[in-house]
DNA sequence: TTAAAATGTGTATTAGTGACACAACCTACA
DNA sequence: TGTAGGTTGTGTCACTAATACACATTTTAA
């Protein structure tokens, strides 16, 4: 920490940062990749700063590869926040004691910060969350009850949900955030979830299967302690076909 | 000019700026208010720095206001665009020139920019546009024959559109775009142009009838050179109950 | 063997969309 | 002054999509 506020101001573009709002999809639950800030209780997103000649969707996924282990994320920039009194002014100074240092006056660091804020779709068995270096943990949380967070992190999550509701017809929600195979009532409870309502079984089986995006894999799903599932898999050309223009329909 | 360059550095946010695509409709065009820049051919959306300590809305607000002389101006942020190679320098350097001084190595103004892209809505008829320092004319310019822009504002400003597309059951756009009186012919020249395509006279007014929001004003529009077509206005408050929830149908 | 819970499949009703026809109105111009 | 051309107001019909249900099947646990 202590090395990184030297060289901070040489290497990053001033006042700005990306923010990353990490979704994946286990045991019925829309969740958020989080890490816990060391000398605190607090969580925050896991984000980063933006180096002086880099695209800032390359900080983004710099980001996310580092927190993931993986590459290839799906990933979208969805607003920016530009409160000036979004960053914390205490917290600030906190961090710069505990790496042993006297607060400097106009430090790279302390400045006013803007941060661009993504939202990611990823595999959740493929991800291996890993803290960095201000952080002592990286686990999932559930949307339904994120902890305390840090600074404007919380009205960010908030925000790319509210996002994520509103793209659902345009965005590959379900090939991103679901394993290749998937049943029917997986599916549904991942748009139930986002959508955050409950939908009927029947007419939401019609209608998927409708837009002629799946593909029946014959298998089914065994060892549940009911009637096995069919498994199907999206085809990604007729998928992203039908994205462009959207999947019509209300939910 | 010159004093601009000498102050910015302490009274501006580094490499950040904001850009407006203020959409206005007239003569069943959808229309762009674009400066004309000194010394070039080129056009460029309206555009400012952000205060140090000023909140990235408020700096579209001001930019807003300066271009058009009107307040409360509907605003959404829309998109920040953060590639690296975005600026030119070449322009940036002319523009050193032009003020009349050596470009200063590390100056400022000559660093990479991120640029927060916003859109508004406002009524045609109520605007006054007014060039800034760096633009000898503001005008309005169909987005259907834009002229050649600077840097990245041609991509800028589909973008907005894009989004004003995207948005149009969810954003008051015919309130803030159309006088309070209207006719629905003009309203539906207003979704036409904005969705690009043509849509059937009848069923537009059955749907548009059917949301509710509109007040039928009795009067008609006299003075046309065909039937006098009745007058409209919204009812605000329903419209607003509407957007919230969603104008539904597919356009 | 059976109960409980989940999945697979089907149907009737209602609401919304898309395509289209005709009458009423206003002005311009013969 | 009266008629033509263009525009607006209103209505209908067929078709598609959405909603609300019912019943049979499969799987495990008791």
């Amino acid at each position: 920490m202590s090395e990184f506020l030297d060289i901070a101001a040489e290497k990053y573009h001033p006042g700005l940062s990306v923010d990353c709002v990490i979704f994946g999809f286990h045991e019925n639950e829309l969740k958020v990749l989080l890490l816990k800030m060391k000398h605190t209780s607090k969580w925050a997103l896991p984000g980063g700063f933006v180096e002086k000649n880099e695209h800032i969707d390359l900080a983004a996924i710099r980001v996310l590869e580092n927190r993931t282990g993986l590459k290839d994320i799906f990933l979208k920039q969805f607003y920016t926040f530009g409160d000036p009194d979004r960053h914390d002014h205490e917290m600030d100074l906190e961090l710069f004691k505990q790496s042993g240092r006297d607060p400097v006056k106009d430090h790279w660091f302390l400045q006013r910060f803007i941060t661009v804020g993504y939202y990611a779709l990823i595999e959740f068995s493929k991800a291996s969350p890993r803290p960095d270096d201000i952080s002592d943990a990286c686990e999932w949380k559930s949307v339904d009850e994120l902890p305390d967070m840090i600074l404007d992190h919380r009205e960010i999550a908030d925000k790319a949900l509210d996002t994520l509701r509103f793209q659902i017809n345009y965005q590959p929600i379900g090939h991103r955030l679901l394993p290749v195979k998937f049943t029917m009532p997986e599916l549904q409870k991942l748009y139930e979830t986002i959508l955050g309502k409950e939908l009927d079984r029947r007419n939401f089986q019609r209608k998927m299967l409708a837009y002629g995006i799946l593909k029946d894999l014959g298998e089914r799903r065994k060892g549940g302690a009911h009637k096995a599932p069919y498994l199907y898999s999206f085809d990604v050309k007729k998928y992203n076909a039908a994205l462009k223009i959207g999947l019509k329909g209300s939910w």
